[in-house]
DNA sequence: ATGAAAGCGCTAACAT
DNA sequence: ATGTTAGCGCTTTCAT
C-alpha cells in the first residue's frame, strides 16, 4: 500500500483520485448523506491510502464548535488536578472529544492568555478553577460560552461553580480536634484573595464559635497553598509559646512542606502534634501513622461538571438550576489526630459532615 | 464600552466597522504588513470594541502548523507524567504555545484516537509516551510530523527518544542492596512489552551477573506498572519460602501499592526489608524512614525533547544527532535501604550511576 | 501604506 | 444517490 506523505491530501485529491466530487467523499467520511455503501467503502479506502487526514480547522470554520474541551488548572503537579485531569479526559473520551489541558500558575496574564486560546480554538466547552486576580478581558472572554468554574470562584466569571463545601470541610477537620481536647489549634491555608481560602477558614472559626470559643489569631498562617508556605508556617507555629498541640490544613499541598519540616524536629505525630489534611493524595494512607484528612470525591465533582458542560454545549444558559454546587466533604479518620494530652474532651458529639 | 458578543465578531467586521480592508485589519492584529502606528492603534481598540477573537481554525488553513503541542501520557495522574506536563506547558508557554494533554489509559486504540486528533488540528509538534502494542495507523499518523517519544520506546514509531537510562537506574539499585549484603532480592516491575520494562529488568539481572550471581527467577514479578499490582506481588512475594530480604521496584506507581501491602503486615522497613524506589515523588522524603530511590531529572528530559520539538518545527528531521537521548539516573539514599541482618557486605565498592 | 482578490479544506444548500 | 456551488475567517500575493 503505497502511501504518500501522511496528512497531505485533502477530501478533493480523494475526489479526484476517484473521480467524483468532493463533497461525496465529505458525506461519505462524516457518515451524513445517503451514499452507496459501496462507494462508501471506495473512498475510505483510497483515503486511507492517500494518506488522508481531516483538518479539524476547516471542519470547524461551517459549524459551531470543535471537538475540544478546555481546562485551565492552576498546578497540575497538584494531585488534586492531575486526578481531576484524568477524570475529565475519560468522560470527554467518552463523548468523542479532546481534553486541552492549560495551566495558569496563578498568574493571572497567563490564564487570559490561555481562555483566550481556548475562544481562538473554538472548544466546546471550558472547565476552569479561576486564579486569584482574575483580568477583566478573563472574565469577557468568557462571556457566553459554555464555561463552568471548578472548585475555586470568582466575580469575574459569570458561570455556574462546581466546588466543595469547604466551609463544612474545615469544620469537620476542626471540630473533630476540639472533640479530641485541643484548643490551641494551628490552621494554614490558602490566602483570603481564594474563594477556598476565605471559605475553608471561615469553616475553621465556626466550629470554634460554635462552642463558644474562638482561635488564637496567631495561629492562623494564610498564604499560597504550596509546599513552602507549609513549610515556613509550621516553623513559625512552632516556635511560638505556647504551641500549638494540633493543626487543621487547608490544601494537601501544604502538607507536603508541613511534614518536610517536621522531619527536622523531634516531634513526633500524633503524640507531640496533631493534624488532620485536606484532600486525600494517595500518600496520606501510605504515610506513616496515616493522616487523618476531609476527602470528597474528585470523581463526582468533575462528572456534575462535565455532564453540565456535555448538555449545556446546545442549550442555552438556563438550563441547569443552581449556580453552585457543593460536593459534600467527609472526614477520614487516620492516625495523625489523636486526644490531646493536656486536656479531656469537652464533650461526646458525634463527628458529622455539617 | 459596549460590547458584541465576544468572539462573534470576525475581522471583516471590523474591517466595515473601520471602513478599511480587512486585510489591513489582518496585517494589524498580525503585527505583518507596514500599518502606520495610528491606525493599527484604531484596528486594535475597534477589536476590542466588537469583541473580536482570532479564529485559529482559519488562521491554520493557510499557515501550515497550529500553536499546539500535543502531549500522549500513559496516566496523568502519575505524578511523573503531570510533572512532565508542568513543564512542558513552562516550555510552551515561553514560546507562546498551548499544551494539548491526551490520556492513553495504555490503551492503543484510544492512543491512536488521540494522535488522529492532533494530527487534525495540526499540531505543530507532539510528545508521547507510546503505550505497549502502538497500531500500525497511529505509526503510520506519526510519519514525517514533528514527533518525539518519551521515556518508552516502540519500534512502530519512527522517532527520537528522549528517555531514562533504565538499566542504569535499575543496576545502581540492585548494587546498592547488594553492597549491603542482601542476596534475596525482589524485582517488581513492568512487564515486557514495555521497552522500560525490559530495560530496567536488564539492569537488574546485570547487577548480578557482574558479580558472578543470579537472581532467583521466583522474585520477579512483571506486569502493569499500577499500584494494584504493587500489592499482589509484594502479597506473592513474601509468601514465598525462603522470603526476600530486598525489593527493588521498577516504578514509583507501584510504591504506592507496596507500601499499602506492608501496612497490613507487621513488617518493619527496613528492619525487616529494605526497598528501593524508582522516581522521586514529593511523598517519597516525607513517608518515615524515607524512601531510598532512583530519581532522575524530569525537568532535564522535558527541556530535551522541547528543545528538539521547538526547532524540529521548521527544519528536517535529520537535524539532531543521536536517535536516544538518554538521561542518567542517580541514587538517592534515604531510610529504607539498610543492610541484611543475615549477611555481611561483600565488598565496600562505592556506589555510583554506572 | 493600503486595498482587491484569490484561495486554504471543508460543509451545506441547492441542484439534478 | 451524487454533483455544483457558495461560502466559513483568515492570510497572502498582487496591485495601487
Amino acid at each position: 500500500m503505497k502511501m504518500d506523505q501522511m496528512g497531505k491530501a485533502t477530501i478533493k485529491d480523494v475526489a479526484e483520485h476517484l473521480g467524483i466530487s468532493h463533497s461525496t467523499v465529505s458525506r461519505a467520511l462524516g457518515g451524513r448523506g445517503r451514499i452507496s455503501a459501496e462507494l462508501t467503502e471506495r473512498i475510505k479506502a483510497a483515503a486511507r491510502e492517500l494518506g488522508y487526514v481531516a483538518h479539524s480547522g476547516a471542519r470547524s470554520m461551517r459549524g459551531a464548535h470543535s471537538t475540544i474541551v478546555g481546562f485551565v488548572v492552576p498546578d497540575i503537579s497538584n494531585t488534586f488536578y492531575s486526578k481531576a485531569a484524568k477524570v475529565l479526559a475519560d468522560r470527554c473520551a467518552d463523548q468523542g472529544h479532546q481534553l486541552m489541558l492549560a495551566v495558569s500558575e496563578d498568574d493571572p496574564h497567563r490564564e487570559m492568555r490561555h481562555v483566550e486560546a481556548f475562544r481562538e480554538a473554538r472548544t466546546s466547552a471550558i472547565l476552569i478553577t479561576p486564579a486569584p486576580g482574575v483580568l477583566e478581558r478573563t472574565g469577557m472572554l468568557l462571556e457566553g460560552v459554555n464555561v463552568i468554574q471548578f472548585v475555586r470562584e470568582h466575580p469575574r466569571i459569570d458561570a455556574q461553580v462546581v466546588c466543595v463545601d469547604d466551609v463544612a470541610g474545615t469544620a469537620v477537620a476542626t471540630r473533630h480536634l476540639l472533640d479530641l481536647g485541643h484548643r490551641r489549634i494551628g490552621y494554614i491555608g490558602g490566602d483570603e484573595t481564594l474563594s477556598t481560602g476565605r471559605a475553608r477558614l471561615e469553616g475553621f472559626r465556626s466550629a470554634f464559635s460554635e462552642r463558644g470559643l474562638f482561635p488564637d489569631p496567631d495561629l492562623i498562617c494564610l498564604g499560597r497553598p504550596r509546599p513552602e508556605f507549609g513549610t515556613t508556617s509550621v516553623a513559625r507555629l512552632l516556635a511560638g509559646r505556647p504551641a500549638p498541640t494540633a493543626l487543621v490544613l487547608g490544601s494537601s499541598n501544604l502538607m507536603v512542606g508541613v511534614i518536610q519540616a517536621l522531619h527536622e524536629t523531634m516531634l513526633d505525630v500524633p503524640r507531640d502534634l496533631s493534624m488532620i489534611g485536606y484532600g486525600d493524595p494517595d500518600w496520606f494512607a501510605a504515610w506513616k501513622p496515616g493522616l487523618t484528612t476531609i476527602d470528597f470525591s474528585i470523581e463526582r465533582m468533575v462528572n456534575l461538571a462535565a455532564s453540565r458542560l456535555f448538555d449545556g454545549r446546545e442549550t442555552g444558559s438556563d438550563t441547569a438550576g443552581e449556580r453552585q454546587i457543593r460536593v459534600r466533604p467527609q472526614l477520614v479518620i487516620r492516625g495523625s489526630a489523636e486526644a490531646c494530652r493536656n486536656a479531656m474532651p469537652v464533650d461526646g458529639r458525634p463527628v458529622e459532615a455539617v
